[in-house]
Parts: structure tokens; C-alpha cells; sequence
DNA sequence: TAGATACTTGACAAAAGAGTCATGTTTAGG
DNA sequence: CCTAAACATGACTCTTTTGTCAAGTATCTA
């Protein structure tokens, strides 16, 4: 389980963006300069988001790239489906399937029902944290995500001696 | 953001001792004919497993694999952490470093509050659920589950302007 | 209409992850 | 002590992911 790199560089640099004057935008040069990556990749991410809708680009001198919506209006939800997804349950079913066409325990897993609890509460989070919750310091973010958000994800309490 | 094919199949593995016979574990070949999976991956997931002091093995003809600890007592955390690991945010900051020797955003990481909201939650979760809860059925183990786990990572209600 | 700047794209190379294989070690049973 | 069953391990191959490169197209300025 882990963030992959297209999802961390790429949502860096909308972050760019989402900070940067909103008429002029920025160029691949900025970007990658205030991301200490190579224009060579930060194109390819930037390409990414753009396939995924997010952004659109100006061609030519005086080109750049910019957002497409507000960063109020950009979930981090929809960043990650851009850039890298997190699959659907289904998709783990499909993708799991060991040696067989389909996976051995495609009728009845246990293993799903899990994936299937964390994964909405992934997704919940993302959908409800934008853009514009990412910007402004750390400390201040940090606060904001904080409050409310745990205890999470707790377990019904009277369901632990197991079998069945 | 993926589970990966060690995570997943490894855990499967797991499970599979969990529900055998406590004293007699089970060989290689029946856990890989169970997951419909090779013996020579089984083994390597096992190896892992090993390692990670989640079972042990008895060599020989008549031999196999055992878990350490009963099922109650294993939680997901620790399976995971045996076999991929879910990174810790310091892991992260020192992996996305792009060309230079630490992360240029290593003072003040707006991103790094969010991943590390997320990553909690998702440990929160996992160290709170054992082999034992995924032992019974999907339908059960769903019901389990899904009591009281959603609504989960909510924001903090009041921050949706952004700016700063 | 040249020249500079900047986006666009497909193909390629390097690294990491997934899965296999060959070979070796241990043990039960004749 | 020989054989078969079963675990043990390092090296190897295949695939996917990361990241780079080269050769384009579009636009502005002069």
C-alpha cells in the first residue's frame, strides 16, 4: 500500500498552480524549478492532468498551464484518479486473480469486505479535501485536516474473539 | 495508491493457515492449490511472512507452515507491515526527493499533513482488525466491519474557502 | 518570416515489482 | 542409508513503473 510517484510529483505540482496567479498560470520551467524535478517529467505529469480534465495549457511564447476549475473546486479525490487511481474493489477482484481467469474466492472474500471499508473511507476523505485545503503553511493544514478527523475507521467493539 | 500483489496474496496466505488445523498448518502446495496461486510464489510470500515473525515452519515430510499467534492476535497492521509496509510520512518525504538529496519542500509540506491524516487512518484501521474478524463469511465479516466505521476522515467543517 | 519560447508526443532506458526456477537442506519411513 | 516429501534460498526473467530524450507544433516579437 503506497502512494506512487505520479500521484505525489503530480499533485505537487497542481499544487503550483493552485497557488500561482490564476490568468497567468505557470510554465514547465517554473514548475519544475519549484519542485526540484526534471521539465522533462513535469511535462509528462502535466500531461497526465490534463488528459484527466484538470488542467489546460497556452501554447507559445507567454504559454504556460492552468487550472482548469478553482482550486475550491478541485478534490484531492479527482487529483488521484488523474494521476494514478485507487482501484475499486472490483478492480482488486479482477486484478488478484492469481494463476486463474478469475479469482478463487470471487463468490465469497473476506479480504474484499475489508479493502472495500478502507478504501471508502480513502475516498471519502480525498472527495472532501481540496486544493485550496492544501494551501496556506503546514501547520495551518495540519489543524484544519485534524480536527474531526479521528478516531477513524474504529471497528464495531463486540466482534473480536473471531471464527465462524 | 495500491495495494500491492505481495500485500494482497500474502494476506491471502495467511488466512489460509488461520482457518486451518491450529496444530498441523498446512504445506505449501495445499495453500498454493487454495489460492490458486504457484507453490514457488507461495513460498516466497511465506519467506516474507517468516521473516516478519508472523509463522514458523516444520521441515521435513509431514512438515509445513503455522502461524506464531493465534488469529485474534494478528492484526492487519501486522501483516502489512511484513509485507509491503504502508510508508510512515518521514518514508515518504525521504522517497519523493525528485533530483535533489532531500525533498525541497522538507520545512513546510502542505502535502505531507494530508497523506499523514490519511496514513493514521488507514493504520488506525488496520491495527484495529485481525485475522480472526475475516475468518466467517463475506456477509459477516462485512456486518462486522461497516458498523460504526463510516462516516470517516471528515474535514474540519469551516476550512473550505482556502486561501492563507 | 525568421527566431525564441513554450507546449506535445511517442519512443526509449533505467529501476522496481512480480513471479519462476534450479538447487539445496531437513525429516519420516521403510 | 536410501527415498520421497516438504521447507529454504539465491538468482534469474518478465512486467510495470519511473523518468528521459528527441523531434515535433504553436505563438509571440521583431
Amino acid at each position: 500500500m503506497k502512494i506512487t510517484a505520479q500521484e505525489e510529483y503530480g499533485l505537487r505540482c497542481l499544487l503550483q498552480l493552485a497557488q500561482a496567479n490564476e490568468e497567468k498560470g505557470l510554465t514547465v520551467k517554473e514548475i519544475a524549478l519549484g519542485e526540484g524535478l526534471s521539465p522533462a517529467y513535469v511535462e509528462k505529469l502535466l500531461r497526465l492532468l490534463g488528459k484527466g480534465g484538470l488542467i489546460h495549457s497556452v501554447r507559445g511564447v507567454k504559454g504556460g498551464y492552468l487550472l482548469n476549475k478553482s482550486p475550491q473546486e478541485i478534490s484531492l479525490g479527482a487529483v488521484v484518479r488523474a494521476l494514478g487511481k485507487i482501484p475499486t474493489t472490483r478492480e482488486i477482484c479482477d486484478r488478484f486473480t492469481g494463476n486463474r481467469t478469475s479469482c478463487i474466492h470471487i463468490d465469497n472474500c473476506c479480504i474484499r469486505a475489508a479493502w472495500e471499508t478502507m478504501t471508502a473511507a480513502i475516498h471519502s476523505f480525498l472527495d472532501k479535501t481540496f486544493l485550496s485545503d492544501l494551501v496556506g503553511g503546514e501547520t495551518k493544514v495540519r489543524q484544519a485536516l485534524n480536527h474531526q478527523t479521528l478516531p477513524v475507521l474504529t471497528r464495531f467493539p463486540g466482534n473480536r474473539g473471531g471464527g465462524g
